[in-house]
Parts: structure tokens; C-alpha cells; sequence
DNA sequence: GAAAAAGTCAAACAAATGTTTAAAACTATT
DNA sequence: AATAGTTTTAAACATTTGTTTGACTTTTTC
């Protein structure tokens, strides 16, 4: 059954039908015909709206990001506010959560994560940024955690620690869920793996500290 | 230039060719022709030996998989003889070497990522049961790691914060290397990433124990 | 309300796709 | 050397692909 959402506008419905298409099949595997028949357009209305298919590909792309760059950017600007433990349990939260969020369409967390496994040429300048603007932001976080202070590389090593276990569950969702049945993400079991992340990588942190320090 | 590889039997050729062509563009954006025109084969090769593109698919998977078993049969073998924190450290190092051995092709582990991203119906039977059994050996692990015992969602929680930590490099491989220029994945670089997740997780978990017993 | 711009539509286009066919070439067995 | 079985080949097959066209309708602009 085509998903109308009649009152958007045409080129509205052309990017979410393509998003979930994206999603499912990859841009090679997703017909246009496909596309604009589960937007309820005719097969023209790609190339009249976007130019040709790969420019809707990147249209929809660039929503999924800026969707989630939101989110971070508002989590940047409390983040003077807040105690480090604090703020790497939030940015945690976030990472999760920009995967799982209920009023998010499905379609943006599978997208990102299939272009995240192989970066096609879309990739370079828009993901780029905004993947390379969140690292920083927690390589900062980390830096601040590290009391006697760590050099470039082990502030990474961390950094790529905490990162692969919150992206863990949002890359391998599909696996993991066939993995371990009953495994629900709703919004409680989402904090739980939020607290469950962090306290994980502050022990870890908090056990590096003391054997710097004495010995 | 295609590779021929003259020697081999054409079979064999189509099963590299094949795993490059969809280890670069998927399923459905690598064509026939091209693969068995990189094997030095006829177009009609493909359906000879394998029926149709997807037991192909199929076929180049399985035999993913299969080189990957191995290596952790091995190291099943040895899993008595060792104390718990070598099993971890050699497990990590399986898992990351797995992905990243030079002497293997280098479309494996871009093919398993990929699916690993996006189940698609080739998985059901094959990669479960692969999978399945490395996350119970891993959970293994995990469990005699707890000193005050834990429960099975704590288990799962630690195992997946070691999965995630060893398999982002993996599955971000593409991701990482533009993020982190310099980050070099020989040999010795990967020994020095097996020893970083096995202290990190080590040093998390003694944390807790040590929260749980003396509180 | 007429002219112009924007949007939609069915139909058709050329190219690419997976697959099949039937003849040829090769290999082994007798 | 003749036969039977296996493999390879070029050509053709029917679909499906992304894209374009030109007529039609709707919306905007003056």
C-alpha cells in the first residue's frame, strides 16, 4: 500500500518514499519506478523535481544528516554547564537515540549506517563534516576525562571506544536483534544501554587514571 | 586489467571476481558481465556453475564465512589452557586479524560488513549460526570475567561493549582512515589496537567488581 | 480573466540487465 | 580414432532500467 501522506508536497513524499526505498534495497537496488509509485507520483517526477536519481540520493542523504546535526548542536551548547560524567552520558544518549528515535523515520539511522559501511562518492563532503564535527566533540570530552593527561593517540583509542559501542547497536541492529531475542529498544531499554555505555567507559577510564597516577 | 589468475579454474575465478565486484557495489550494483569479465569468463559462466547471480551470491558468502570459522575453531581449542584475560586478548585479536589478515582477500571482510549492515535473505541459515557461536564464546569469556557473578542482560552488556570496541574498526574501516589520517592498520598497529580494547574492557570490568563486592 | 509558469501525466526511448540457447571446443574414456 | 560427457562461446531473449518527450492540467502572476 502506497503511503500517500496526500497533503505534502510532491517532492516531499518523492524524499521519504526514496529514504525508505534507499534503506531497504540500496541505490542500486531501489527502481525509480519504485520510488515514485510509493510516493503517489508519476515515474517523471524524479527527474523533473531532482535532476536524476543519484541527485535524489544525495537530497535524501543530506536530510538524514542535517536531521541529525540538530540534535548535536543543541547538545553543544548546555555542554559548558554540565560535569564531563554528565556530558558523556548525554552525548552517548544522543548518539543512540539520533539512531532510535521514534518520531524519526526509520529509513535515516539504516541509510546512514549503510553509507557509513561503504562511502560511495556521495559521502565526501557533507558526511564528512558532520561526522568529523561530532569526534571532535567527543575527543574533547574524553581529553577532559583523562586526568593525567593522555597524548593525541590515546585520547583517539578512547574516543573510537566509546564510539563502536554506541554505534555497535545502531549498525548491527538487524544482527542483533536476531542475535538476542527480546532485545527491545524502546525508550527505556535505550537508557539503560546509555547508562550501561557510560558507567562501562568511565570504570575503564576511572581504572586508567589511578594506575597513571599511582603506579 | 582484469586479474585472470589463468590457473585457477574458471569456477574459482568467478568466486574472487564475484566477491570484488559485490564487496565494491552490492548485490544489485554489480552486473554478470561485469564479474565474469574480470574472471576472464564467458556471460553465461556465471548461470552454468552457479544457476543464477544469487546462489553466485550465496556461494561467494559461504565461502567468507568458512575462512573465518577457522580461525576461531583454533582458537576454541586452545580456550582451557589459558587464563581469562589471555582469552579475551586473543579473541579481540581474532575478531580485528579476521578482518584485517593480509593474506586474505580483501573483499571478505567489506562483503561481511556489508551484510552484517543489511541482513538480506542470504544470511538466515549461514551467518546466524557463524555469528551465534563466536558471541556465545565471547559471552564465555565475559562470564568468568564477573567476579560477583552477573546476571544474563549484564553478560550480554559486557560482551557487546567488546564486540562494538573491536568491531568499529572493522566496519567503519572506510570511515576511519578518512577521519584519522596516519591511522595505519599493519600488523603492528593492529597488535597495538588488540592490547587497547582488551585493557579498556579488563580495566572496566575490575572496576566493577570491585564496585560490587566492596561497594 | 488572460498569459505564463510550474507541475503532472501516459507513452515511448535507448541502454543495460539476468538468463537462455544451440553450436563449437575441449577432455576424458573406450 | 571414435564416442560421450563436460565446458566454453557468441548470439539472442525477454525484462527492467533510467531518462525523455510532448500533451494536458493546475497554479501563479499581471
Amino acid at each position: 500500500m502506497p503511503s500517500h501522506d496526500s497533503e505534502k508536497s510532491t517532492r516531499q513524499r518523492l524524499l521519504n518514499a526514496a529514504g525508505e526505498c534507499f534503506a531497504e534495497h540500496g541505490f542500486h537496488g531501489a527502481p525509480v519506478r519504485e520510488i515514485s509509485q510509493r510516493a503517489g507520483a508519476n515515474v517523471a517526477a524524479v527527474n523533473y523535481h531532482f535532476g536524476d536519481k543519484f541527485k535524489l540520493y544525495e537530497a535524501v542523504l543530506l536530510e538524514a544528516i542535517n536531521y541529525v546535526e540538530d540534535r548535536f548542536s543543541a547538545l553543544r551548547a548546555q555542554s559548558d554547564t554540565l560535569d564531563v560524567a554528565r556530558r558523556l552520558h548525554d552525548f552517548v544518549g544522543a548518539l543512540l537515540m539520533g539512531g532510535l528515535d521514534p518520531d524519526r523515520p526509520e529509513w535515516h539511522c539504516k541509510l546512514l549506517c549503510l553509507e557509513m559501511a561503504d562511502p560511495g562518492p556521495a559521502v565526501e563532503t557533507l558526511f564528512a563534516q558532520s561526522i568529523g564535527g561530532r569526534f571532535a566533540m567527543l575527543r574533547q570530552i574524553v581529553s577532559d576525562l583523562l586526568n593525567p593527561p593522555g597524548d593525541q593517540m590515546e585520547i583517539t583509542l578512547h574516543a573510537c571506544s566509546v564510539l563502536g559501542q554506541s554505534l555497535y547497536y545502531l549498525q548491527n541492529h538487524g544482527t542483533v536483534s536476531k542475535l538476542l531475542p527480546g532485545f527491545e529498544l524502546d525508550s527505556d531499554g535505550l537508557e539503560m544501554l546509555t547508562t550501561h555505555i557510560t558507567e562501562f567507559s568511565l570504570a575503564a577510564i576511572e581504572q586508567r587514571n589511578r594506575r597513571r597516577s599511582d603506579g
